[in-house]
DNA sequence: ATTACGTTTGAATAATTGTTCAAACGTTGG
DNA sequence: CCAACGTTTGAACAATTATTCAAACGTAAT
């Protein structure tokens, strides 16, 4: 961390104190930037991702997203883990088995965005 | 790696294997899927998404963005590097200087989808 | 109770990551 | 040429990460 001020940072002033005080006014609060960054590096993991892609067009055992991520049992519980912490997939129990589903009708809209990112 | 099929896997039959076939057709091929989490991981650092936010308002030049985000200009001249790998930013020199903007329409939409994530 | 099975968990490991520091690079002005 | 300055780079470090393995948990059936 660094708190000094532009001069000191710069050691000149060719840094333009008003834009910088725009964007930096601009900007949303750490905290928000913050979960932000969290969200994006919870789908920034292919596995995490695949997991998250597949939830979105079916409800699925812990059993099944092994298979279609084609990943270990152990694997994908400890990733879902991850997702249920960031509230971005939930679960019901039925017996033995666990069903997943995404939680989060954003993170649906964030996917959606995303894909029509790669398909150009 | 796991190449086994759903009955090696899972010891039973569990898994539902039409359910799987289903998920499997659907989802995006694999390049895809790991170009897609490398871009949401370039947005999964704090430090790399407050540059991406400030140059969605302004280009800037590295030192104004090291102010912006208060982090040292080294620091900013990684993350960067990885930003402009991604194509996510883009740069032109001036002098001395480089000024650094967004590069990528794409970035701009998930940026505003991800904002009204937060907004709620 | 015992067994079987789907799932979760904790420890361990290798790999990746973000930042700092010092040194270099490229451009500008004397 | 030389010094100044904005920027980049590489090595080093601590911290975080994803996966594996073995063990445990919870439920259902015998």
């Amino acid at each position: 961390m660094n708190n000094n001020n532009n001069i000191e940072i710069c050691k000149t002033n060719i840094v333009d104190p008003d834009k910088v005080n725009l964007v930096k006014g601009k900007l949303p609060h750490i905290q928000d930037v913050n979960y932000l960054s969290e969200t994006f590096k919870a789908l920034g993991d292919p596995t995490r991702l695949q997991i998250v892609l597949a939830l979105s067009y079916e409800e699925l055992c812990v059993c099944d997203l092994a298979t279609v991520v084609n990943i270990s049992i152990s694997a994908i519980s400890h990733q879902l883990r991850i997702l249920k912490g960031m509230k971005i997939v939930s679960f019901r129990k039925d017996g033995k088995m666990v069903y997943y589903s995404l939680d989060d009708g954003h993170i649906r809209n964030l996917l959606n965005e995303a894909m029509t990112h790669i398909s150009e």
